[in-house]
RNA sequence: GGAGAGGUGGCCGAGUGGCCGAAGGCAGCGGUUUGCUAAACCGCCGUAGGGACAAAAUCUCUACCGAGGGUUCAAAUCCCUCCCUCUCCGCCA
């Protein structure tokens, strides 16, 4: 979302900014709906003072006791001129505001140009890919063999994009969302919260997800609750229509919470397994900062998405997202991909996206810098966000690059503690 | 779900049609006084949008007393709808 004032003072340069991202954006309406509502707005506060002056002489009049009926129904037709271009005004602004929540955030300046993700760039590696004498298995494969993935019961439960885990496989689950917690609270200093997982319109506004991509999101039936697609979305919201102060920056939190998403459009990809499904576990790290240290902020946050990988021992590059591949709300964006044996390729298991004030504006959340003893100005702050982990996918790259020839699963070391000293989960694992 | 009571500035709290962007208090900021601390006293102290000024300081206008409508020349104040909070009853993990 856009300060409109500054959609309305630079829309050539904002248009040309964004490119090909801004490509289904009604520049030309807005240009209209600008002007529209700038000279509305004059008129209507010109009009008011006249109102205002009008009524006080009014009360004036009539304390002195003196006739007022020419008076008030000067003011009579007055306010039914007011009334009509209120409207116009009302109609105009909630076009407009309609047009502008549905422009994407500008890409910062050290982004990539490109069209989609062909045109990512490397940023770096970490690890070593494992080698296998035999061909590694999918996960869905060694899950099954286990014991402790059943697609087969989740379709019949629920349907598809579904997953049941049971055994090692629950508790593994459960291990990691203990474990990547407890390392982002105790050693990365992230406040632990637990949201709701239902959200209203507001909220999903707020962060982007509304009112372009209601097709993307589980929507209930009777009251205006929407399933959230990520713990960004309470989290961030956390905040919205609040002022923080200066000096409780950054404010740092991180969430577990089951996502849900419809995959629409997703029809054909990543069908079987753990990769893509409707409801799938995440840990969240969600920060605010002031907007001078939110660049420095989004290196850090990645950094602590990738500690876990590191603690687990699965190797894992990063990437920086070019402008055609990158979220509609995200100025910046680093993807975490971790190593899929089974697909020989790497695969997302977090983005880590600095949003600057975008959300920030539409969330209404500001602070107010602490500069000395002087109450400086309020200004947005900056949100930015990042999955630390995906759960789900985290248990799938531990299948894979563990597998071992007898089809166990070699646990991690840093897990086994969560796992009630587990090495390794066999067929004989209960 | 039923019955009732409420939602006012960072907080507490007054305000039942005009002189109310809103008394008073607390907190905060600046100052005076003062061996230090404290106290006392004085002043400042909401957010947003527009205009004036080259710009800043500043001045000025408009809006905002949970949200949205309505009545009225005029609404924090009257009416309607919705949201939220609290109390009691019912149901419930």
């Amino acid at each position: 979302m856009y300060d409109l004032k500054a959609l309305r003072e630079n829309l050539d340069q904002i248009r040309a900014v964004l490119g090909r991202r801004g490509n289904d954006v009604p520049w030309d309406d807005l240009r209209k709906l600008s002007d529209e509502r700038r000279m509305h707005t004059m008129q209507v506060e010109q009009l008011r003072q006249e109102l205002n002056k009008g009524s006080e002489e009014v009360a004036r009049l009539r304390r002195a006791k003196e006739p007022a009926d020419e008076a008030m129904a000067a003011m009579k037709r007055l306010g039914d001129r007011i009334k009509n271009v209120e409207g116009s005004l009302r109609q105009v602004e909630e076009t407009l505001n309609n047009l502008a929540l549905r422009i994407p955030n500008l890409p910062h300046a050290s982004v990539p140009v490109g069209s989609d993700a062909s045109e990512n760039v490397e940023v770096r590696r970490w690890g070593t890919i494992p080698s296998f004498t035999n061909p590694p298995k999918p996960h869905w494969e060694i899950g099954e063999n286990l014991g402790i993935l059943d697609f087969d019961r989740a379709a019949r439960i629920a349907g598809a994009r579904f997953s049941v885990m049971t055994g090692a496989g629950a508790r593994l689950e459960r291990a990691l969302i203990n474990f990547m917690l407890d390392t982002h609270t105790t050693h990365h200093g992230y406040r632990e919260v637990v949201p709701p997982l239902m959200v209203n319109r507001a909220s999903m506004t707020g962060t982007g997800q509304l009112p372009k991509f209601e097709d993307d999101l589980f929507r209930l039936k009777d009251e205006d609750y929407f399933l959230i697609p990520t713990a960004e979305v309470p989290v961030t919201n956390l905040h919205r229509e609040e002022i923080l102060s200066g000096d409780s920056l950054p404010l740092r939190y991180t969430a577990y919470t089951p996502c849900f998403r419809r995959e629409a459009g997703s029809y054909g990809k990543d069908t079987r397994g753990l990769i893509r499904l409707h409801q799938f576990n995440k840990v969240e790290l969600v920060s605010f900062t002031t907007p001078d240290r939110s660049y420095e902020e989004l290196e850090r946050l990645t950094g602590h998405a990738e500690s876990i990988l590191q603690s687990l021992m699965l190797p894992y590059r990063v990437i920086t997202l070019c402008t055609g591949d990158m979220g509609f709300s995200a100025a910046k964006t680093y993807d975490i991909e971790v190593w899929l044996p089974s697909q020989q390729q790497y695969r997302e298991i977090s983005s880590c996206s600095n949003f600057e004030a975008f959300q920030a504006r539409r969330a209404n959340i500001k602070y107010r810098p602490t500069t000395g003893k002087k109450e400086a100005k309020t200004d947005f702050v900056h949100t930015l966000n990042g999955s630390g982990l995906a759960v789900g996918r985290t248990l799938v790259a531990i299948l894979e690059n563990f597998q071992q020839p007898d089809g166990s699963v070699e646990i991690p070391s840093v897990l086994q503690p969560y796992m009630g000293g587990m090495g390794k989960i066999t067929k004989d694992t209960p």
